[in-house]
DNA sequence: TGGGTCATGTAACCTGTTACATGATTAG
DNA sequence: CTAATCATGTAACAGGTTACATGACCCA
């Protein structure tokens, strides 16, 4: 349900291509939401026949034909109410698999989950480095931005996945030594 | 895919029918994923065909018919195998409608967008409760495990919702100072 | 000459959600 | 007497995932 507003927020920034949103999402909205280039051809063919957005064809030389996409008036103020009615209950309902693995670890030996959580580290550090990776890509977007206030709400998200990932390292460093004892 | 192993693992304790799988999901493992009743159901159906559970009709008196779950050697193998080759990738991927909204939300007002945070605070807060609430029922699980050891990853898992939770909390209060200065 | 980028999608499948159906017992 | 609990599911739909198809340009 979500998804069509992710893409209608991005139009709402400038017209753009599936194959623009496509890297859009992949290099911003990417850290809290994914979408499967297929997902963003097909969406944007049930918000066409909504008439939420409406496309212009660009003729190209040397390269394939390009559809804008942009977003209308319908579009704009649906996602208005959705910014206005959306709740967070989403929040709390979050599914980790990993969560659920280690909830059943008792199964596996001490020493093997504490090494587990040790490659848990090592994944959490790289992520680290993907999140001011993003940094840099805001950077791209949001110059394409009149108003600075709005950029505040993108910089606040981005500190939500930092804080995130600290108080998840502090939490697996705390864990190995609770591991570490029952040894 | 996970939710199958969630099933498994629950099963591996002891065996369930159904409706105790169902509330078995929703008072413990909930935090981290949830399992729609009819889920359950067509899971096990799947999982029966698999060889990974086996079942026992158990006739009763003034309620209805109990159909027994069980795990055979098949599904502990199963499980096993998940638990050693699960990868952590999912922990990266999580997908949040409320960051999402947040992100966009530079199409409303700084003040509405400070009254969005003051509630979400107190959606954080009730979470907490629920959260200790999960901590009691977690006695009436891990009583029923001989081995204390099994019951650490429980309280690890848990301590992570709590931890998550109380950074959540203080990026809150951080993005509502922030937001006011643009007053 | 082979891989990457640009640009569009379709098809099949799997998973998750919502709504509904049934029917007896038990506790307030 | 009414709502909750026990216990089983089915059906339809929405949303997400994986794999595949096409084809030209550009750079090394």
């Amino acid at each position: 349900m979500s998804l069509k507003y992710g893409i209608l927020g991005l139009l709402n920034y400038g017209t753009m291509t599936g194959y623009d949103l496509d890297k859009a999402f992949k290099s911003s909205v990417n850290i809290f939401w994914q979408a499967q280039t297929s997902q963003i051809y097909r969406e944007l063919g049930t918000m066409e026949k909504l008439n939420w957005v409406e496309t212009e064809v660009i003729i190209q030389h040397g390269k394939p034909n390009k559809k804008m996409y942009k977003i209308t008036e319908l579009g704009k103020s649906e996602l208005l109410k959705w910014l206005y009615e959306a709740s967070n209950k989403d929040f709390f309902k979050s599914k980790d698999s990993f969560l659920l693995m280690l909830f059943f670890s008792g199964e596996k030996t001490v020493d093997e989950n504490i090494e587990m959580l040790k490659k848990f580290k090592q994944d959490c550090l790289e992520y680290f480095s993907v999140l001011n990776k993003v940094d840099e890509n805001a950077n791209y977007y949001t110059n394409r931005i009149e108003d600075d206030t709005k950029c505040v709400y993108w910089d606040i998200v981005l500190e939500f996945g930092k804080a995130s990932m600290t108080a998840t390292l502090q939490w697996i460093d705390d864990s190995i030594v609770r591991l570490e004892a029952l040894k």
